[in-house]
DNA sequence: ACCTGAACACCGTTCAAGT
DNA sequence: ACCTGAACACCGTTCAAGT
């Protein structure tokens, strides 16, 4: 009698709507719980009613990538090249903080999307008409790797688990087997000011070795660098 | 009666052993296909046998970097502060080269095992008796991020899906949709030569980069550099 | 033709029952 | 006390059976 056991789902399900609970999902609860069974039951859906609208988990994550992407800012127009690959990596690196598995799965995916491909583009085309060479643009994308996107893996930290249970293992030891590590640690941890245990600010060493690289970038290209001088280690 | 059902195992499960297998195993494999199941499949051995050894698989995981890191060659004495690290992370690639599945592993690692430690250490130690300050060698560790340890995350390819499959879609849709990334790829592609499909140097754009980040930071430290001048931005 | 429950072939890890 | 088979609580995805 009951045609409908369950309350009718007046949104159809969607590419898009597939999609963005993914994020939210990632979001809450992190990449690692995802899992297509949990994201079919927060949708209210059996889990192979996923598949007709994403071919299988891999998809999904290229797909999620693509809503994050849809966050950064278009490219402003005017400006030198290195302000506007500045400016466009910054919007970048905003919407990848604003959902911390997405750099993660970025970097796992293994081929762009189109909506990558159109971004990676667009950071071409800056350099390109900024004066670069086809030659010397290409190993400039290659130096900047994935902080052309806005993030970096951080390898740990600079600082070694700043693990905060006191009385964890060998504060003293550690000091004795590697100084310099203790050394730097110290310094970052009594620089971060009041609170300990935070330490540096990921920003600006973001900041730091992204202006250092296109600095050097403009450097090679007033010099008219090109890989033919090999020879040369960069001209140094 | 048979008191050994099987043959017995005449060398006994150590740490060292299962980590070897478990390297071994993921050179062959892949390290999406190393399960602790098929770990102790491949030792003959139970797999709840294999966590007398290794707490869980993120041990696993350690120990397996640990082993890499192991091949890596100890610093040699002597030289300028550029290169001994440059010939130290040269040494670390080498070595992270020879298990394509070792790069990841690391970067998927929480915190630092001590072998990995002791390497940081070395390395910041080169900085800091080349004539870094505390504050300098802090900034350029992290914009040396895990290209310290020889690697990086290629993010993708510079050309974009080399799929050798003749025929699949659109090769001039593409062009027209992102002229510089097809501008870029053809050039390169040209660039390899006789054989078109792999394409481009991955040692020489590392060493290109690095080369780059070396030089701007021996710049950084003739200056005088330091964290109090964020506002001059890297000095520029 | 569409939809989906059950099943398949896996996981890492726990735990109680055996020796 | 040690060891381990079976079980638990998951996966992503296939597929045949239902409507």
């Amino acid at each position: 009698m009951a045609q409908q056991t369950e309350p009718v789902r007046r949104t159809p399900l969607t590419r898009d709507r597939v999609l963005r609970a993914a994020v939210a999902l990632a979001d809450e609860t992190g990449i690692e719980a995802l899992s297509m069974r949990k994201l079919a039951q927060e949708l209210g859906v059996v889990p192979m009613a996923l598949y007709k609208h994403v071919a299988n988990k891999e998809q999904l994550l290229d797909g999620m990538v693509d809503v994050v992407m849809s966050e950064i800012d278009p490219p402003a127009p005017g400006a030198d090249w290195q302000g506007a690959v500045r400016r466009r990596v910054l919007s970048a690196r905003r919407a990848f903080l604003g959902h911390p598995w997405a750099a993660q799965v970025l970097q796992s995916r293994t081929s762009p999307t189109p909506v990558v491909l159109a971004y990676m583009d667009s950071v071409i085309g800056m350099f390109r008409t900024g004066g670069f060479s086809v030659d010397l643009t290409h190993h400039v994308m290659h130096a900047l790797g994935s902080r052309m996107m806005g993030i970096t893996q951080e390898l740990f930290d600079a600082s070694p688990n700043p693990d905060p249970r006191p009385g964890s293992a060998a504060p003293q030891e550690d000091a004795g087997q590697f100084p310099y590590v203790t050394e730097l640690a110290g310094a970052v941890a009594h620089d971060a000011g009041s609170v300990v245990g935070q330490g540096c600010d990921d920003q600006f060493e973001f900041e730091f070795a992204l202006n250092l690289l296109l600095d050097g970038f403009e450097r090679l290209r007033q010099q008219g660098w090109s890989s033919a001088s090999r020879s040369r280690d960069n001209g140094r």
